[in-house]
DNA sequence: GCCGTTTTCGGCCCGACTGTTTTCAGTCG
């Protein structure tokens, strides 16, 4: 049953989809897209006008579409997509996910090959048979068997910021029950990592067996792995596999400590206990022999730290990279906050191709108690974006301008997110680009030259005056596409002798640059900028977890721009930069 | 399939890149 206007509107696109597989007029194929995104943005309760067949005057719903999200949304069902959905078998739609596979091409496989799943073709890849049809060849081939090795590498994987709505949801529910003491979130998604395998749940209760049992009849779970009395394992609709465990109150600090890991971290960790006579594991310390004299208890993990004569370890520095000599030497850096955030740069907003207008952006922003909000609207390379031209930019600018007048506590910045093309020129010219408060510029195409090539292009960029930071450095999407070609180390010494900023992209897809570089970037002086990337109000929420990278990362407040005040990044931004 | 109209059919967003071709189709952003 098609309850919200999310669910409404992805029959319009599995539609959308399915002609397209069809080789049907891309206009239509269009007009079904944009009637999901009409549905997306209507403001108003589009779910019962549907259903009492109310829908006429909304522009991109015309009397096709009309007709079949009323039938949708009072009946649960939709004849027409039942019948186009029988044309193709299921495992046609898996393809969709890879690389350099269309429409067309996957049509082509289909109809030649009778290739309907990941598994039959990269057996036709491997066998020759891909290579011999009409429009393919070995590159190709062999483009196609990389995409479906990344895709079978990151099977079981999931993204750290789509997962955490429904992690913080089950803690919640977790600590509603009555005799659950302590919830937490332990293993790789308290370390903040990226990308999850699964979720570990640990509760400190004195009715585990009560705890298991109930997380097992969870809303969210659709099977059971295992249940016992004190560990249960489940799988979610997604796939993702859930476990709890279930402690003691006692023992509680010790699981959270040994569950939160990483392995490698807990390894060096309890070879530190031994040489205190101590074996240590997910229960407490345990005496290594009788003459060793029994450790205290600890009543929270600062104390298991403490007790080994450490300074308490924040769970993202738990890779074993070094955290635990600087605990014992006393000089664990102390880690910025998203309470230290002050405001944040490149965020869209419908002149280009986000969700909300330049207001609602800004109100937004107030809302969570930021001082700034800086825009960054796509340049004019970007057509599918909508980028802007030159005269869009400054009216834009001029409408900025006008609308800081009503604030003396909070100033929207006038930015760019400019192109930065192929020969590491820019989109726009720096007449133009001096205008602004500032630049953010981007890679969005040529995203396969080599190294060389790509580390150049960059660098040109960084060397740029008018060039505040650089925008998703090295273009990867989680679980999806690898990062360009890029000398990493080259572009940070670039960044650190231009004074330009990287940005910490912390969109839940990118989370980019990756948090083992920010730490050596860090101490040649590099400072970043925690930009969420929204194209929609909600997206400015990511910032959270683009505090937990940065954190992984070694960065503290002084690390990263965004936290000064407005004042300090007013004057900030109007210093030359080489002078900053 | 939607929209808009000098009102019922014609236009709908474009360019770069890649790999395949030898002039272009498909994909991506």
């Amino acid at each position: 049953m098609a309850n919200t206007p999310e669910e409404l509107a992805q029959v319009l696109e599995e539609i959308a989809l399915l002609l397209e597989i069809k080789g049907e007029n891309p206009f239509k194929i269009r007009a079904y897209r944009n009637g999901a995104e009409s549905v997306r943005q209507f403001d108003g309760d589009i779910v019962s006008l549907a259903k009492r067949n109310e829908l006429k005057g909304i522009k991109g719903i015309g009397s096709a579409l009309q007709d079949k999200l009323h039938e949708l949304a009072s009946t649960g069902q939709l004849a027409f997509l039942t019948e186009l959905k029988a044309e193709f078998p299921p495992g046609l739609f898996d393809l969709f996910g890879l690389q350099g596979l269309g429409p067309k091409k996957i049509r082509a496989l289909y109809d030649k090959l009778s290739i309907d799943s990941i598994t039959k073709l990269k057996q036709a890849c491997t066998d020759g048979s891909v290579a011999g049809l009409p429009g393919f060849g070995k590159k190709s081939v062999e483009k196609l068997l990389e995409a479906i090795e990344l895709k079978e590498q990151f099977a079981d994987f999931y993204r750290l910021g789509e997962v955490a709505p429904l992690a913080e949801t089950i803690k919640h529910t977790l600590q509603q029950h009555p005799d659950s003491l302590r919830v937490e979130i332990a293993g790789s998604y308290r370390r903040g990592k990226e990308v999850l395998h699964d979720l570990d749940f640990l509760v400190a209760t004195s009715q585990p067996a009560a705890l298991t049992r109930f997380f097992t009849e969870l809303p969210e779970v659709t099977s059971i792995i295992a249940c016992g009395d004190t560990k249960a394992s489940v799988r979610l609709e997604n796939g993702l596999q859930c476990d709890l465990r279930a402690v003691s109150n006692e023992q509680f600090p010790f699981a959270l400590q040994y569950f939160t890991g990483s392995k490698e971290h807990n390894v060096a960790l309890r070879s530190r206990a031994l040489q205190y006579g101590w074996s240590l594991n997910e229960y407490g310390f345990t005496p290594k022999n009788k003459t060793t004299p029994a450790p205290p208890a600890a009543r929270d993990e600062s104390q298991i730290y403490r007790i080994l004569e450490l300074e308490r370890i924040p769970p993202e520095l738990r890779e074993n990279k070094g955290e635990i000599e600087a605990a014992d030497a006393g000089s664990l850096p102390r880690l910025v906050e998203l309470d230290n955030l002050r405001g944040t740069f490149h965020n869209h907003t419908t002149e280009s191709d986000g969700r909300n207008s330049l207001e609602e952006m800004a109100e937004a922003a107030r809302d969570l108690g930021l001082q700034y909000l800086g825009i960054a609207d796509h340049s004019k390379g970007q057509f599918q974006a909508n980028g802007l031209y030159p005269d869009r930019l400054l009216r834009q600018l001029d409408h900025i301008k006008s609308l800081n007048q009503q604030w003396d506590d909070f100033k929207i910045f006038a930015g760019t997110e400019v192109d930065i093309l192929k020969d590491g020129s820019l989109d726009f010219t720096d007449g133009l680009l001096e205008q602004l408060d500032y630049c953010v510029a981007s890679i969005h195409n040529s995203t396969q030259l080599s190294e060389k090539e790509m580390t150049a292009r960059i660098i040109a960029a960084m060397e740029n005056p008018h060039v505040t930071m650089i925008g998703h450095l090295t273009g990867r999407l989680l679980l999806q596409r690898k990062s360009y070609a890029l000398n990493i180390d080259k572009v940070i010494d670039c960044a650190a002798k231009t004074g330009t900023i990287i940005e910490l992209n912390c969109n839940p897809r990118r989370l980019d640059m990756d948090w083992r570089h920010w730490h050596k970037a860090r101490d040649k002086g590099v400072i970043t900028s925690i930009n969420p990337d929204a194209h929609h109000t909600d997206h400015l929420q990511y910032l959270a977890f683009g505090v937990k990278v940065a954190r992984k990362g070694w960065l503290r407040r002084e690390d990263v721009l965004n936290t000064k005040s407005l004042d300090e990044i007013s004057t900030w931004l109007a210093k030359p930069k080489g002078q900053r």
